[in-house]
Parts: C-alpha cells; structure tokens; sequence
DNA sequence: TTCGCCATTGTGGATTTCCGCAAACACGCC
DNA sequence: GGCGTGTTTGCGGAAATCCACAATGGCGAA
C-alpha cells in the first residue's frame, strides 16, 4: 500500500480544489465523499495522512477521527475548519489530530503540513514495522511461557519460579530457552528492553 | 513548596478577578504583575499550574511559556486569550501547554481546568521523584562503573566485558557488584527496567 | 604524609545458568 | 490409533555468576 493523502469532504469544490493542488505538487492523493465511504476503506494498514473536513454532515470530521483511533489507524489526521473555533481545534490536537488548519489556508502552508504528515507516519511505520516483530514473536508464546516470562523480567532466578509454578527447575529452564529463541534473544535484559519498547511505543 | 496556581497578567482587574475566583474555591493562588516577575521567581522546585495571558506587553505568554520549558519548569500552563487564533493555539498545545481558553471563559470550567492541571502536575511529581532517585544513584556512579553498566545493558558477558576492557573478569564482577548495589537492584532486568523509565519519562 | 576513594587482581567455593540427551504424559486432530 | 504440540522431569557437565577474604597501587584532599 503506497502512501496516499486521503481528503474527505463532502463539498466537492473544497475536494477538488484540494486534490488538485496535491496532485499538482506531485502529493499522491485521493478524494473521499463521504466520510462513511472512506470508514468503510480504511484499515491499519493504510498509509499516508488524512485531510479531514470538520464540518461533514452525517459524521463529522471529528467523530471520524475518533472512529479512526479506534480502529486503530494510526494515520496523522489535519483538520480544516470554516471558522476558527479554538476550543475543538484545542480538543483535537488534545487527542492527538496532527493539526488543525483555518480556511482560508495558504497553499503552501497546507502542502507543507501534508508532506510533513506524511513525513511522520512513514517514520512511525519504521518503529511500529519493528514493534510488530516483537508483537508476532510474542504471541507465539505458550500460556505457560508466558507464566515464566513475566517472572523472569520480575528478576526472579529460575529455582524461584520454579518454586511459585510448583514445578522443577529443569523445566523452567526448558521454558526460558525456548522464550528466548522464540523471542530471538540471548539474555534476560534484552527480552526487558524488547517489552519495554512496546509500552513506550510512541518515544524515542 | 506547597502547590500554587500562578496567575500572571498585565491587567490588575483580570488578575484579582481570576485570584478572587480561585481563592474562594479553595484554590491557592499568587498574582504576577509581569512576566518577568515570575520568570525571576520560578525554579524546576515549583508545583501547581500556571494561568497565563496570551497577550502581556513585554514577553508574551507564548515566551513565557517557552522560558519556562527551557529552564526545565515542567509546571502545566493554561493560556488565557481574548480574541480566538487557532494556529496560536494549536501551536501552544502542540508544545505541551496545559490548554487553551477562550475569554470570556465560564468560571465553573476555568477552575475545574484549573484543579484538573493541579492534579495532573502532582501525579507527575510523584513519577518523576522516581525518576529523581534513578538519577541520583545513577550520579553516584564512577565512570569506570559506567562503562560496565552500559556493556552489561548491551547483554555482555562479564567475560567479553573484560576483554573489551582489557581488564580481569573478577574486576568486572566487582563493578558489577557495586553498580546493583548502588543503584539498588538485584539484577540486570532490573536495571534495565530502571533506566528503561528514563527515556520514557513521560509514559505510565 | 596519612586517609579515603577508586580501580585492580587473585583464590576458592557456593550457586545459578545453560544445554544436550533422553523420556514420560496429556490433549486435540485426522 | 498415530501424530504433533505443549508440559513435564531427570542426569550430568560446561560455563557463568555471586561472593567473602585478602591485597596492591594511584590519586587527591586534609
């Protein structure tokens, strides 16, 4: 899936003329009507950015915004709104849109948002490419691996587990062997820095 | 330092309008004539939140704001405007302000803001005590301690880390020993975990 | 110069980890 | 029933960690 900006609004002028000028910029671009039709599209895999209208009759630009994050489409959202209305735009970038544009907007000024929408998603792919190795990984893991994994980023030593488990040692062994290989690492601080990227998701 | 909210703005009216309002709510608060004043006063020690205005002859309270992040004062700040801009306010919560109010702003939501910004900064105090702790043991590390730490959280073996640093495994142990013992833990996951916290300061 | 802190190393032993080889039992699927 | 997967365990040995006791040398502060 090539990376798209996606405009959704139900003026088709607004449309248009939008689509028009990412096209003529060389943006890759596509327009969206409704924004039920494009809610109907999208999935977690979609990539690019999203020009939403805030004003859309049926769902707003904000409750498809909403519906986006909840289906977990991580896509860098910017608003455009008529008339400058701070307490939503406030909201909005509050909630993690990636910004909030008046009209009438320069066109420069839009493009450049775009790119840089654009920008960011391609980089947070990278990140969330490297995250979903870890998230396949570690669904591999049996219900009792899992057990022993959580005890061994506790710091727990393995005659410890094996006593809580109530089971030999030799056995927790046999599971901390195949967590590491599973999760391809070699030691017990690599596996904690590993999970602790996943809940630091959006840092560094 | 007991939790205060400071308001700083030009005009005496808003200024004892807002203090008066605070206070008969149970709100401790402090007036600041200008800017300055109150940049001269705060240190990275301060607790509470700050109520500014947009607009201050002098340094703005966008300036404001920014002094005070540069200076390390991670107080949560509330805008306070006139005449609604959004980009003026899009650009202050992208940059971490608290919020953003349009006058004229109704008392009920102001204070509520107000005690929700308390609370959100007294929360993060207590996480960043931890963190404080964290840095301070890290402080009492020699730089030879260091250099052990840091090939450890690598997954090193004491062995490779000895040779790497040309020096006898039983020297490597005792580092080791004193890095655990210094930075108060029992193992490396543990460690790991610990400083995983620093670099993902502002998540759960 | 004496004192304290840091870095260094050794010996020797207790404990733990890591791993190959081997095997038993349960459970679900074809 | 046969097969695969997951869980369990034992044996025995190599490697690594952890630690108490003991000691040397450098370097800066009092």
């Amino acid at each position: 899936m090539s990376p798209e900006t996606h405009i959704v609004d139900d003026d088709p002028a607004v449309r248009d003329a939008l689509h028009w000028l990412l096209q003529s910029r060389g943006v890759p671009s596509r327009i969206w009507a409704s924004p039920q039709e494009f809610l109907d599209f999208v999935d977690r895999d979609l990539r690019g950015c999203v020009l939403l209208d805030v004003r859309m009759p049926g769902i707003s630009g904000i409750e498809l915004f909403d519906h986006l994050r909840t289906r977990h489409c991580r896509l860098p959202v910017i608003f455009l709104t008529g008339h400058g209305d701070v307490p939503m735009a406030v909201d909005a970038i509050k909630n993690g849109a990636f910004d909030f544009l008046e009209k009438p907007y320069s066109d420069n000024a839009l493009v450049d948002k775009v790119l840089l929408a654009m920008a960011t998603d391609a980089e947070l792919c990278t990140r969330e490419d490297s995250i979903g190795v870890v998230e396949v990984n570690l669904a591999q893991l049996t219900a009792r691996e899992h057990e022993v994994m959580q005890r061994i980023l506790a710091g727990k030593l393995n005659k410890v587990i094996a006593d809580e488990l109530g089971i030999a040692m030799r056995t927790v062994e046999v599971h901390r062997s195949r967590i590491f290989e599973k999760m391809n690492v070699r030691s017990a601080v690599e596996l904690s820095q590993l999970l602790s990227m996943l809940s630091g998701k959006f840092e560094g």
